[in-house]
DNA sequence: ACCATGACTCCAT
DNA sequence: CATGGAGCCATGG
């Protein structure tokens, strides 16, 4: 579906060294009530390598908690290697790090 | 077209 | 603060 694709497009063009929310995405895709559709096309992950879904976070900012990259550990060590800051509580620094900024515009 | 599902999110308890 | 239930959207059967 072109939704999809757009998804796909939205991730793909998240900057490196930042994150994304999954209602950031949808909001970007053109709906922002999909957020749900965005996890769900994420999990299929119809292409892997090109899709950087570990720079798509949820609302806290805390990593999917089934992240099939093989465990949040591993989405946390690229995005630090990407340049993104965990906060104490083991969430991505949204302040910082978060699609512009992480301020509700 | 309807029902069921899902890496979400919000509100209530 | 943690858990549970309901809402919303797109996809698949």
């Amino acid at each position: 579906m072109n939704f999809y694709e757009k998804i796909y497009e939205v991730v793909s063009s998240i900057p490196k060294g930042k994150v994304a929310t999954y209602g950031q995405v949808a909001f970007m895709a053109g709906n922002p009530r999909a957020f749900r559709v965005v996890g769900y096309a994420l999990h299929k992950n119809p292409k892997p390598g090109i899709i950087p879904c570990h720079r798509v976070v949820n609302r806290d900012g805390r990593l999917a908690p089934a992240f099939a990259f093989g465990g949040e550990n591993a989405q946390r060590k690229l995005l630090l290697a990407e340049g993104v800051k965990f906060l104490s509580n083991g969430n991505v620094d949204m302040k910082n790090f978060c699609v512009g900024g992480g301020k509700v515009e």
